[in-house]
DNA sequence: AACTTAATATCGCCG
DNA sequence: CGGCGATGTTAAGTT
């Protein structure tokens, strides 16, 4: 970028239509090379090999390049890309002759990345738009109703926990890992408090069973210690371990943005 | 699709660069109602509401919204969209004037659902591109080195896990769910086996530990019941858990795709 | 870099 | 539709 002036057209968006595979590479090549958003949709194969393996014969997707070495597949359907590198890939984009017919030739893709070592190929036989976008975006996302509005929200007003609750302490560490939330109750028994942004299941129940567990190893506590689960609801099988193993359970939801 | 014909071309792709937000509005519009995928890039505020609430400021960033009711915002970094609507949500797009000066007009897109009730607003003040994309993709995604071909591997060679062990039953079922695998060593004792695909934490400790408890109970077996956590390797904590409670561990590693 | 946990997790299966 | 667990989970925070 240059200097202070006032900045010009710095948003773009270049497309080709129904390009040539070497048209279609070149300005690949070019928007990858720019920092550019890269979109490419048209008629192509995918093949993973890494974590896991997986092929996908041909068909048309929508494959998005992110600057940052993001790699994304598309299909008309679903939320989650049917394949996908994540940030920090190496990317790379040439034309090649297919092996059988050296007539025909196809537009191959690779992203590939190390630790895991993981590569993505994808292979366009035909290719209907190339864009190349490029823009500003500054802002960060501002998020609230998480795990972490619901901390504060009993910390402020530990009686919505329950009449005379004490909280001494958050992230309080133990061998098992760290608690949420270490008080005391109005008997001055200690109690350990375990989070849970929406309706839990048996999961959460067994982590803070072992948070109880080792703060009972780690006290050398005779005395009863208290271990309370906070969500906006819990599950029936869920309900039924608390039980068994003496645990309690508060409805309790994270703040919403009015409140 | 029609007969052996070769196929009229079914694959398109219509793009409209610099539109106005009308004539965007328009391609939008046109390209929902055709259950095409419709691709926006543009500078844009987000907000969601639902689960969550979240915020974004005004920057340059992509939309890209599904026939099946999906909406992805993604920026130019990151491998998940900054916000997005999952499948089956309803969309709607208009111009609207903005509530201060009635001079500026944006382009509103909206997606929302119920169950749970979840809204997301898009405002577009400019739009560089509107791309709408017909295609077809018959084929499924072929995955290999899941922890079903890990059970599969155990199942066809059951010495992997320990000399004579033999399987009896998978996805037996028990009060805490269902065990991946169950059978008997050389020596007659019953066995709970828990398959990861990947290194392991406490939560497969707690949750072998449940299967064990479950099924203890489920036999009123007095006789020793042996649970053993497969995977290609264990954490620390998670180790020690295993010794805490009378676990066992064997390391072994979902088939890749040449084995 | 490894470990642990949260997530608007998503997704699929099953009751 | 809810419960439950796997995921090429991803992402964030801490050690």
């Amino acid at each position: 970028m240059t200097s202070g002036q006032p900045s010009v057209e710095s948003s773009t968006a270049i497309t080709l239509e129904q390009p040539s595979l070497e048209a279609a590479c070149d300005a690949i090549a070019a928007g990858i090379d720019r920092e550019a958003l890269v979109t490419i949709f048209g008629h192509c194969t995918v093949e993973y090999d890494g974590r896991a393996s997986s092929t996908l014969e041909a068909g048309d997707r929508h494959v998005m390049v992110k600057p940052d070495g993001t790699t994304l597949v598309h299909t008309d359907e679903g939320q989650q890309p049917v394949n996908w590198q994540p940030p920090g890939c190496e990317h790379e984009v040439y034309c090649e002759d297919t092996e059988e017919t050296a007539s025909e030739t196809t537009l191959v893709l690779e992203s590939q990345r190390s630790t895991p070592e993981e590569h993505l190929l994808v292979q366009f036989e035909r290719v209907l738009q190339v864009s190349t976008f490029s823009g500003t975006d500054e802002t960060d996302l501002t998020l609230s109703g998480t795990e972490a509005d619901l901390r504060t929200r009993i910390l402020e007003n530990p009686d919505l926990l329950e009449p005379g609750f004490t909280p001494l302490a958050t992230e309080r560490t133990t061998p098992a890992g760290a608690i949420d939330i270490y008080g005391e109750d109005t008997a001055g028994r200690t109690v350990v408090v375990e989070l849970k942004r929406r309706r839990v299941g048996p999961d959460a129940v067994g982590q803070l069973r072992r948070y109880v567990d080792a703060l009972e190893r780690d006290l050398h506590a005779d005395a009863s210690l208290r271990g309370i689960l906070v969500a906006p609801s819990v599950t029936d099988r869920a309900s039924r371990l608390l039980g068994e193993h003496g645990l309690e359970f508060v409805s309790l939801e994270p703040p919403s943005d009015s409140q």
